[in-house]
DNA sequence: ACCTGTCAACTAACATGCCAGTTGTGAGAT
DNA sequence: ATCTCACAACTGGCATGTTAGTTGACAGGT
């Protein structure tokens, strides 16, 4: 069997050091799934591929690792990290304990202005609904959650928040293209933001919490869909 | 003046990798206050101290940086990163949310077995308060605490609890002294037990929010006790 | 006394050379 | 045909040489 050893390139038009450039450019291929999971990760290619030496390169890998998004094996190989549907619940856990929190919060205390990005959001999302953009939808999405994850008035709750769920973040991807359930992501929302604008904490919460429940179970059943993104266990 | 660049020296009687080895060394000693908040670390020291070489230590540096426990100046410095009340109060939020929910569900499913560890623990924290152990309490607070994490099911809950809260850790140690603490904390951590011997999950939530509010109050009034440690603004 | 521009000394960032552990392959024995 | 074992080719980890940017001190002008 031949492995695939390389995705598509990626290059740098960013700023920061090199190795903060490449540290990006690779988290990034691996959280779209250029780079798909278990693929081969060789530090020579990279060098070559970026232009850089391997100084940057390993420095990123290496933080990589930390993250849990790549698995070095040393003196081997380095992989981008399989899929593990016991971390993902376990990351799900800890993202529903914060965006739970977050949402009681900012229920409680939102502001007019607030409520208007939040809406913005919803009616943006209409519109990329209408247009079938998945991609345009994941992002808006992401950017709703964010918006309130910011109005705690914690500048860097959403950025530790998408840190701690990385591997869900990834396993979204996988089920971006299904159709029917844009439109029930949506009504989830608007039950978010609806109490949110009735400042009920309570409803809030559990709007969010159902929202987010929604999300695993239809993780769920990706193990058996694509058993070669999953470790075996 | 005079900088001083040194804490005391830091070896490795650890395992993994040599970076790994650096990076554990360092972090604790940054976490355990061993180098102060603001002290300049220098590559070529550090290199020297631990017998290592560049490659390592700049790599341990790296992820410390990543993680906010050194800031770097390129090409010029880099130090201990000092308290932001702020970012403390920020990991507050996030630790409160994720050890609300892990509180809550371990009330609700907990095991006797599970109950009886707590119980251990409490009764080893009561020990240490007699013998005015404030190293050994604060050791054994951490533990009651991750036992609670770790009671979830999810073996990394406590791991990563505590790297989104490092700062709040680390100006715990600065609190560490305090006599009449102890006990208040001791009977905090009761209520917390009782509330989950009773399998009452809103009792829990409440007296492990009590308790988690108490820390914070606690660590208010050090920016003016060691304004030299904080982030001037 | 004070500002200002130059420069030397120091730093982190990067490139590269070297080494040791791992792994796949194939020859030879059974 | 199958197993064993040794070897060669590769990998990542570490050491070290090189570069470029920052900083602080000092000289000289105001």
């Amino acid at each position: 069997m031949v492995t695939r050893t390389e995705g598509l390139i990626s290059i740098d038009g960013l700023d920061g050091s090199l190795a903060q450039r490449v540290y990006r450019a690779l988290r990034g291929g691996i959280l779209d799934l250029t780079f798909n999971p278990g693929a081969v990760l060789r530090k020579g290619v990279i060098c070559e591929q970026l232009g850089v030496s391997r100084s940057p390169v390993s420095e990123a890998l290496a933080r990589l690792s930390a993250e849990g998004l790549v698995d070095v094996i040393p003196q081997s190989t380095t992989r981008v990290s399989r899929f593990s549907m016991d971390e993902i619940r376990e990351e799900s856990f800890l993202r529903e304990a914060v965006e739970l929190a977050a949402t009681v919060r900012v229920a409680v205390e939102r502001t007019d202005d607030q409520l208007a990005q939040l809406s913005r959001n919803l009616r943006l999302q209409a519109l990329l609904i209408e247009d079938r953009d998945f991609q345009g939808f994941f992002e808006a999405d992401e950017a709703f959650h964010d918006l309130i994850l910011g109005f705690t008035g914690f500048p860097n709750v959403a950025a530790v928040t998408t840190q701690m769920s990385l591997q869900v973040r990834r396993a979204r991807m996988l089920i971006l293209p299904e159709e029917g359930r844009l439109a029930e992501t949506q009504d989830e929302h608007v039950a978010v933001l609806n109490a949110i604008r009735g400042r009920d904490a309570d409803a809030a919460c559990h709007a969010m919490s159902h929202h987010l429940r929604q999300l695993i179970s239809r993780v769920e059943p990706l193990e058996r869909m694509h058993p070669d993104y999953f470790r075996s266990h």
